[in-house]
DNA sequence: GTTGGCTATACAAACGTTTGTGTATATCTA
DNA sequence: TAGATATACACAAACGTTTGTATAGCCAAC
């Protein structure tokens, strides 16, 4: 078989026709003839032409690349919106390359070399949960390359980002608890510095403030979101003087643990405890009772950041203007967070 | 700032030597003298010189890209695979494109579009559910790109794939089971055209076979190992007139949904059924009690079939002569499979 | 003092495109 | 009929590298 693959050239020679009529013939190019067009497409086609990247890149100095930073694709938030992302980089004719930075930030700035090297167009990122600060992102906005944050942002960075409302996440979550006629509502929350933590404890607060209710401190715990955390969250809000009849949590990893341990604690949900998580994860199907739980929206999101990206690409002056899209959540309501007095009644 | 990047010949034109100098000095050729190296490297730096991947590439022929196919990242699985992949391609220089099939014949047939597209160097992939047959594989054969499958292989083809002893690994579980004096051991089972599947189960049978054991064919539930499979799966198996004491599933899924299951219905596991499942999914962890699974070796399996790469590409004859690895799989015990007698005696 | 063999560098072609500009032919206008 | 306009194509430069080959300078050997 041919050891060289057909090129521009050999479609020409074929054709009896100059290189750069074949050029523009494939672009479909209005000077040149349809009759032309026609011939260079049924050889192209026959000779299973396949346009060489990276001669096009080069000349036109891009590299049909985009780059994508997320914290791990693990769970189901992120490969959904990896998802999104993909779907729609493809159908502006972008290859993605997917960087996990492990939520390190040292990670974090290697994925960013790894990312400048390739010569990405463009970079998509989620931040690592312990990425405080800004530094290893100037190099990225000095080569004047589009930089889009989705969901993790840092608090007061001017950049371009896509996120939900995380704050009406946390406050629907909160109110349908109250709803269902909830008093005593404890919270699980994430570290502050992140934007998504700190709106959904704001929507938490707010929620609670509707209904005339105090802020009980107590029934704050702070933690690292993981499923260790909300066995230990939960632990220490039994064993209060006056125990919460419902749990809001920021996250749904911590509040699979916490309903681990109610379990073995041989304690109802909801009966005894209502609870709410956040990121509709797929395992919130695999639990007993299914858990409600805050949609994020993910393929929307990362079809969201991409636009973002094709947006800023158009304007050509470098100085981007920074933008930012805010998605609605949705409010999964499942069994863990039943009516509490139809539950009540049920269980005389 | 620099409309324009630094780029070779800049750093050729500032020192008032030849391009080519530069270019040999910077990949440290031992026929450019040292001092001019330590001059192109020190002004490299100072300019912040990044080389051109494209600009390389259409010179070499190379895109220094690598194509992956996977049915999905949600799991714990494939997302480590990938994890493996990403750290032996780097180190080679590679950067990777993922993709995903969505365990969909025609869209495993897009994504290889798209990498050939992309013009990468290789493409590694695990096949989807619904594969069963390999003609969309044959343009890459054509083009003499290096396929490497790893995990989901079709049976009976000669390609270069990487695999564990799913044979072993079956066996290893089975055998454990009668080792804890179970001795009626069911099993689900999977779609038998994957050489996983029909390996696991092959496994199991041969366990039987050592401890003398007739195989009982209303104990092989045969399924798609979806968490729903597996609570249809032990229903039926719990309708039986002699229901089995232990069950090992090819899947992590559907052993969780035979768990869920049988814990609605007040059955305890180990004690009453004792389970053991396949891939050492992260949810393992998550669930009461906790599961034994064999795990798969599953970053070992990522960084093999990008060596496998590696090597095919090394000859250049382009008639890449099929090579197998297989990695050992490592039997994970945990509580949901305790030793039998033990149980007995505490349960007293 | 010619030849040979180093060493360190320069020259130039090539990779496969895209795209600005030049040009031949045909068509239209005055 | 001369000139303007439009159409459809060709020419050639450029993108930033890599790499085979040529060359200049130098030293040793005969």
């Amino acid at each position: 078989m041919a050891r060289t693959r057909t090129s521009i050239s050999d479609l020409a020679q074929q054709l009896g026709i100059s290189i750069s009529t074949v050029s523009r013939a494939l672009a479909d190019h209005p000077s040149i003839s349809d009759a032309t067009k026609k011939k260079v497409w049924k050889l192209a086609k026959a000779l299973h032409y396949q346009p060489n990247h990276m001669a096009a890149g080069l000349r036109k100095g891009r590299s049909n690349l985009l780059g994508v930073i997320v914290p791990h694709i693990d769970g189901h938030f992120f490969t959904m919106v990896v998802k999104g992302i993909e779907a729609v980089a493809a159908k502006a004719g972008y290859n993605v390359l997917i960087c996990q930075s492990n939520e390190d930030v040292a990670h974090e700035q290697k994925n960013i070399e790894t990312l400048l090297n390739a010569q990405v167009e463009g970079i998509l990122v989620s931040l690592a949960r312990t990425t405080r600060t800004f530094t290893h992102f100037e190099k990225v906005r000095m080569q004047q390359i589009p930089l889009v944050f989705f969901d993790r942002v840092l608090e007061g960075l001017d950049v371009s980002a896509v996120v939900i409302d995380d704050r009406e996440g946390g406050y629907q979550a909160t109110k349908h608890l109250l709803e269902q006629g909830y008093r005593r509502v404890a919270h699980f929350s994430g570290p502050q510095h992140l934007n998504i933590y700190k709106n959904r404890r704001q929507g938490y607060l707010d929620a609670l403030h509707e209904y005339n209710l105090p802020v009980v401190e107590e029934l704050i715990f702070n933690c690292n979101m993981a499923l260790e955390d909300g066995e230990r969250g939960i632990e220490y809000l039994l064993a209060l003087p006056e125990p919460p009849d419902a749990v809001f949590s920021a996250s749904d990893f911590s509040v699979v643990g916490a309903l681990q341990l109610l379990k073995q604690r041989g304690l109802r949900v909801p009966q005894d405890i209502a609870l709410v998580g956040f990121s509709n994860e797929t395992f919130t199907s695999f639990t007993d009772p299914l858990l409600t739980s805050v949609d994020q929206r993910c393929e929307q999101m990362g079809q969201a950041a991409v636009r973002l990206f094709l947006e800023m690409r158009e304007e050509n002056d470098g100085l981007y203007s920074p933008r930012r899209v805010v998605l609605q959540p949705d409010l999964m309501v499942r069994a863990s967070s039943g009516i509490k007095q139809q539950l009540e009644v049920e269980a005389d």
